[in-house]
DNA sequence: GGAATTACTTTCAATTTAGAAGTAAAATTT
DNA sequence: AAATTTTACTTCTAAATTGAAAGTAATTCC
């Protein structure tokens, strides 16, 4: 797989890189749901296809954002990580999350609400500090 | 043009609606290029079809992002304008922007450099708050 | 009044995504 | 230790989206 950039907005680059239907949500799912096996997100509520999944980890990976390494004590499964790279994204992430909750609500029927939102309003740098720490206290054994 | 959702996830939903290839380059052209014809969004770099734009600028106009209106003195051209739902997408452009600059710049080779950027990082708050007040008084006269 | 401009729509090819089925190795059950 | 299940994929085909080009229609310019 080639990365193709249509032209030197570094804006439209990380678009090239991260606009699409399943990036980033495969990136929200490791960095807030705790999924780290191929296993882990087929069975997410978004229902990704293995065959996109398998092309979409590929990608993550030859882009940096994740690690592909064997899981201890298991030789069947796979643990997908985030890199330093993949952890910077979780500002976008935090922000996504904010204008959600006040300009999508209306149009998703089934949103759900969340709790943390007056939290990560009240003190962005704090919250988005937070969402790393707990994910690398919670990976820290495999690195 | 009916907009589905994938599930109740708020950030999922926020990719439902953006995330793709052109959604978000368009806010950014508008935001920070002043674009706001159909023929200046074709004129872009980012070399858009004019069929791709007619169906992006709708579905942006259906979820309430931007609005339509008459250009003023002219029959031929309409005005293309943020609304308050288009214009809080500033932080996660600027948060694109930071995360573009230190991470997808090695990959891209004709990447430009933005001299904003150390600004942009120094106080982010006052960034967001900059870009959409040059926004609106920019196009204060069209409200 | 004719040419050029702007804002599209339409058409068709190419690429991407989705869904289903198949495969292979490892782990678990019997 | 053989059979079953689990995990992690690949492959295939259909459906949807995107892209490139050409066509149209209403201004506006000359």
């Amino acid at each position: 797989m080639d990365h193709k950039f249509r032209c030197n907005c570094p804006i439209t680059s990380a678009i090239d890189v991260l606009g699409d239907k399943w990036m980033l949500v495969i990136i929200k799912q490791m960095l807030t749901e705790d999924k780290k096996t191929f296993k882990d997100f087929i069975e997410s509520d978004e229902a990704i296809a293995t065959g996109i999944l398998a092309s979409k980890l590929k990608c993550l990976e030859e882009l940096g954002i994740i690690t592909k390494a064997p899981m201890p004590n298991n030789k069947k499964s796979h643990l997908y990580l985030l890199t330093a790279k993949g952890l910077a994204l979780t500002p976008i992430v935090v922000e996504l999350s904010i204008w959600s909750d006040e300009n999508v609500r209306e149009l998703n029927p089934i949103m759900r609400d969340s709790p943390e939102i007056a939290i990560m309003k009240s003190d962005k740098v704090a919250f988005i500090k937070m969402i790393q720490e707990h994910y690398k206290a919670n990976n820290e054994k495999y690195y």
